[in-house]
DNA sequence: TCGAAAGGGTTACATTATAACATTACTTGC
DNA sequence: GCAAGTAATGTTATAATGTAACCCTTTCGA
């Protein structure tokens, strides 16, 4: 994972969008789900479900459903992304905007982009549309490199 | 999963496929290797590890590594795709002819298409190529419902 | 304020996958 | 053919990931 300039400013971010929307959507966004979504964004890489519950430590007397709860209701409301081919969370970086969310993922540093550009989600209809079939939930993750790690090779 | 209209042709062709494959590589398709491999094709489905560790039966002696080798060496030779979002695998329907593929999942009948079209291959290629990622190994799984299961809601 | 519904604690367990080491089978050079 | 090396498989144990079920507490709306 490479340096954020002030990462921060992404948590400050990411909770201060996650109480809006749990506002606006009159769901409640209780201690436990603060702390796990803090816990996700604690870096822009991937975390693993146990490690998580690690790091709440004796906080909440936390056990596996503790964690797998929260990320439940977290992923329910678009604040975080499983990635199934790492069995790993991620923060969304723009939660709700997109009905699905494209991931690059970088093998060398953990990092995890989010971009979901329509070109990709545009062909990604057309070729199920050719096919009659009705996509409700795509899930794309390109591992690779990222800029920085080809560099530093 | 629908009527395959003579899908002992589907079975016959994967495994005869694997067969030149692993001759033209000078890789051993064992016995059991080939056992999986029938047994993940005995469906157009996603096939679960521990399902298929129950199909070989007292057979060979299976336990969970038999099956997880099998599948990691078919994995390897682009015999199988292990399928993330389901953790199940399903048979490669044409081998080695794409460098990632795609697929059509449908959560109704539990029937998995491959389509690896250029188009969406272009689309991520030129997502990554914006941010100078360079993609390494792409998967993407669409969920959905497949035509058949929607005619018949 | 009371009752329903949601959230969380706790235990136990299910599912998925791998490490490590012993044994067997195949291959290859002689 | 045979020895030695390599690949495949057997075997045991355990790691890693995820969920069911049950009960109690908190919250919220009537
Ligand atoms: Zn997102
Ligand atoms: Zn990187
Ligand atoms: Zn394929
Ligand atoms: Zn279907």
């Amino acid at each position: 994972m490479h340096l954020c300039h002030e990462h921060e400013v992404c948590v400050e971010t990411a909770l201060a969008t996650a109480d809006q929307i749990c506002e606006e959507r009159g769901v409640r966004f209780t201690d436990i789900r603060r702390r796990v979504l803090e816990l996700v964004w604690e870096n822009h890489g991937s975390a693993k479900a146990y490690d998580l519950l690690e790091r709440l430590g004796g906080e909440y007397s936390a056990k596996p459903p503790t964690v797998y709860r929260a990320l439940e209701f977290l992923q329910e409301n678009g604040l975080v992304h499983k990635i199934n081919s790492l069995n790993a969370y991620v923060g969304c970086s723009h939660p709700l905007q997109h009905k699905d969310c494209f991931f690059l993922i970088c093998s060398r540093c953990n990092e995890v982009q989010e971009c979901c550009t329509e070109p990709v989600a545009n062909a990604v209809w057309q070729m199920a549309a050719k096919r009659h079939f009705k996509p409700r939930h795509t899930t794309l993750e390109i591992e690779g490199q990222c800029q920085q790690c080809q560099v530093q090779n």
